[in-house]
DNA sequence: ATGGTTACTTAGCAGACAAATA
DNA sequence: TATTTGTCTGCTAAGTAACCAT
């Protein structure tokens, strides 16, 4: 509790800021504490040592008339800017990778929130040109220049397959991952024809984070054609795709709608993907209970599509064994209730008085009530069970609009609060004041 | 085109915390 | 009340993508 209060007074000291007169959470308001470097997956600079940020590492931004901050006795600051056109409070530059690290706000504050309501709205702005951009890059499939050949199936990976763009990044300095354009050709194999499909491309690569990406699809007869000769007379270690970089596919993508870059197909199909799924597998007769496993299972299909991996939780067996034993005691006390109905029914049959009557509509009350519950174990358990290899959390905070969550509780009856918990609310606050049940993304 | 710099979003995980259960 | 289980939060790495100089 003592802890508790120290940790309080200092977030009360210097958890918030002052920005247009509103005073605002920050999001991360401590430097990084010195240690061991892991990094993720292979990583050249794991176990180097990460140096401890001193106040002249320290650059603080905040405007000309506000109070600067003092820095501790006997230090001072790297520098003290005002510079109104960023959004970062400090900043220092990390020894690890020599890159710079920020002080920003809070999801929850009014910058985000509406830097994130405009995230989505370009999203819903490429809804309307989709259709067009999709025919331009099956056209170009076929163009003469090989360029714009590989930004066409590049393209069409990032639509269909959510790829990320995949910018180049320096050899040696960081694991060896990649996005769409710096696939190299031994990350896929072709198949002319596999498990009945044809035209099927194997992806095996490691992504962001160093999660593995691995999928069988079946592409159009043109885009295998085209992967084919991309593949010619290169060694495996080659960029599938050697003529292009994120530079050009975004310029290209600039030129087709304003705002249009890689990142917002992702975007743009995960939220789509999320309404599509809400609408197919909401049964408006199920209860809160079934309609919730519905919402996991929209989000769950958009978690799938973005390849949002978690490891497997190191105590999942066993928590699903005593759900399992759980649902079996509840399934031994539905069956016995099930006999004591039949008695009660029998009793009143040869009886027929009013107290025999009581007892069976008694009966017949607990037996429902047993079975709704067994029917909630049994969702609780297919819910974990599809969700052990999945985060869904990733897709839920930055790829879905949340406007789409926010109508369809409206529309079904479903508490906000059975989706988004008290931080997610917070984070999402524009979205609940501003959507009605009839949104559509 | 290329490389360097900067600012911002997206990502998974460990441990803290809270709720459920023994 | 003690222990177990599930959820949430903080942390910070790892991406995207813009801009600028050459």
């Amino acid at each position: 509790q003592k802890l508790k209060e120290e940790a309080d007074k200092i977030q009360e000291e210097f958890g918030y800021c002052i920005l247009d007169g509103h005073r605002e959470k920050i999001g991360n308001f401590k430097t990084e504490p010195p240690g061991l470097f892991r990094g993720r997956g292979e990583h050249p600079k794991m176990g180097m040592l990460k140096r401890r940020i001193m106040p002249e590492d320290v650059v603080i931004n905040c405007s000309r008339d506000s109070k600067i901050p003092e820095p501790p006795a006997g230090h001072r600051w790297k520098e003290v800017r005002c510079d109104n056109t960023v959004t970062w409070l400090a900043s220092w530059t990390e020894n690890i990778q020599n890159t710079l690290k920020y002080i920003m706000l809070n999801p929850s504050s009014k910058l985000k929130g509406e830097k994130d309501w405009q995230k989505y709205e370009v999203a819903r702005r490429l809804k309307g040109v989709v259709h067009q951009i999709r025919a331009q890059y099956r056209a170009d499939w076929k163009s003469k220049e090989i360029k714009k050949r590989q930004r066409a199936v590049a393209l069409y990976f990032i639509d269909k397959l959510a790829l990320r763009a995949g910018n180049e990044k320096e050899e040696g300095e960081t694991a060896d991952t990649v996005g769409c354009c710096s696939l190299r050709v031994e990350h896929i194999r072709l198949h002319p024809e596999l498990d009945g499909r044809e035209h099927v491309v194997e992806f095996d690569f490691l992504g962001k984070d160093s999660i593995r990406y691995y999928n069988k699809v079946s592409v159009e007869k043109l885009v295998f054609k085209n992967l084919q000769r991309f593949m010619r007379n290169k060694d495996p270690g080659d960029d599938l795709f050697d003529q292009l970089t994120t530079t050009f596919l975004n310029k290209h993508l600039q030129r087709l709608m304003d705002g249009l870059t890689a990142k917002v197909f992702r975007t743009y199909n995960a939220s789509v993907t999320l309404q599509e799924q809400l609408q197919a597998l909401t049964d408006p007769e199920d209860n809160v209970a079934g309609k919730l496993l519905s919402y996991n299972r929209a989000n769950r299909a958009v978690a799938v599509l973005c390849n949002h991996q978690r490891s497997i939780p190191k105590t999942f067996a066993r928590s699903m064994e005593v759900l399992q034993e759980k649902i079996n005691a509840k399934k031994k006390q539905v069956e016995e209730a099930q006999e004591e109905l039949k008695k009660a029914e029998e009793e009143f049959e040869d009886t027929k008085d009013a107290k025999a009557e009581a007892n069976a509509e008694k009966k017949r009350k607990l037996l429902k009530r047993l079975e709704e519950q067994l029917a909630r174990l049994n969702i609780q358990a297919t819910d974990r069970e599809e969700n052990k290899q999945i985060a869904l959390g990733t897709s839920k905070l930055n790829y879905l609009d949340p406007r789409i969550s926010v109508a369809w509780c409206k529309k079904f009856g479903i508490p906000i609060e059975r989706i988004y918990n008290k931080t997610q609310r917070e984070k999402f606050a524009w979205a609940i004041a501003m959507a009605g049940e009839d949104f559509e993304f």
